[in-house]
DNA sequence: CATACGGTCCGTAGCAACTCCAGACTCAAG
DNA sequence: CTTGAGTCTGGAGTTGCTACGGACCGTATG
C-alpha cells in the first residue's frame, strides 16, 4: 500500500471517503469532470479540495441531478456571484423532473397493485394481468404525468 | 406508401397503432423480443398477432418491465397454464421496485423542494444549495430505501 | 534476496433500451 | 420521368457507470 505523507489519499481511500466507487472516480476524471488529481510517482494523490469536489458531486447525484446539471451547478458554485437565483433554476427543473417521475411511478403502481390484488381474489376466467396486458386501451395515466420529455 | 390487401399492415401503421415508435420495433425483432413478421415483398407486414404481441409489450414497457421481465409474461402468457401464479410473482417483483423507486424520488423531493424554499426565503450567507452539496453529512434516506439493488 | 499479495494503472468493452444517422432502395402519384 | 414519402440495413451514439485483462508498483514475509 502506498503512503502519502500530507493530507493527500490514494485513490482507494478517497472512494471511501467519497463513496464513489474507484471505477467512477476515474471516470469523472476521463470525462473531465474532475481534474485530473496530482500524482504521487505513478499514482493519484487526492488532495481535500478533490476529494471536496467529488462528495458534492455524488451528494448531486444522488438528489438525481444528471452530470451536465452537476458540471453547471459546480461552475455556479465556483463563480460564487448571483449564483443563487442560477442554482435554483436548475434545481427547480429537477425537482420538476422527479414529480413528474413520482407521478408516473404512481400510476404504474395502482393498476399493478389492483391487478394483483384481483390475481389473489379467485382468478375466474382469465390472468387479470395478461387481461390488463391485452386489452386494447392504453393505459390511464394522471394528466401532469410526463411520458416524453 | 405500400398497400397490402389483407388485414396486415406496414410498419408505420403498426407504429401508429401500438404507440411503439418504428425504430423500437424494428429493435425489438433485432434483439428477438418480437419474431420478424412476413414480407410483402422488401417490406414488413404486420398481422394481427404481431400487433397484439407488440401492444402487449409496450403496455408491460408502461408498467415499467424489463424487456427480460417481459420475454416471461410473455412465455407464459402463450403457456396458457398455470400462469396467473407465475405472473403474479413477476408483477410483485416489479412492484416492489416501483415502491423502491416511489420512496427513493420522495426523499430526493423532500430535500430539494425544503432547499428551493429557503432560496427563496431571504439568502443570507450563502446559496443553501450550495451549502446542502458541499457539506460533509450524506443525505438522509428514508430505511426503506433501496440505493443499491 | 525472492516472491507473493494487494493496490493501482490504462484501455477497452459491456449493460439497458433505445434513438438517430447515412445511404440505398422501392413504390405510387402527378 | 421525376418527385417525394416510406422503408431498408447496419452501425454509432446516448447515460452513467461497471467489469475485465494484463501490466506495474511497493511492501511484507520467508
Amino acid at each position: 500500500m502506498v503512503r502519502y505523507d500530507k493530507g493527500d489519499v490514494t485513490i482507494s481511500e478517497a472512494a471511501r471517503r467519497t463513496a464513489c466507487p474507484i471505477e467512477t472516480i476515474r471516470y469523472y476524471e476521463r470525462i473531465g469532470l474532475v481534474a485530473p488529481p496530482p500524482r504521487n510517482g505513478k499514482y493519484r494523490a487526492y488532495r481535500p479540495e478533490d476529494l471536496a469536489r467529488l462528495g458534492f458531486i455524488r451528494r448531486a447525484r444522488e438528489l438525481g441531478f444528471g452530470l451536465d446539471a452537476i458540471r453547471a451547478l459546480l461552475r455556479l458554485a465556483a463563480s460564487g456571484s448571483e449564483t443563487c437565483a442560477n442554482m435554483q433554476m436548475i434545481a427547480e427543473i429537477r425537482l420538476a423532473d422527479i414529480r413528474a417521475r413520482i407521478a408516473d411511478l404512481a400510476a404504474m403502481e395502482h393498476v399493478l397493485a389492483e391487478t394483483i390484488t384481483r390475481c389473489e381474489f379467485g382468478n375466474d376466467a382469465a390472468c387479470p394481468l395478461i387481461e390488463v396486458l391485452s386489452q386494447r386501451v392504453p393505459l390511464i395515466y394522471s394528466p401532469e404525468s410526463s411520458r416524453r420529455r
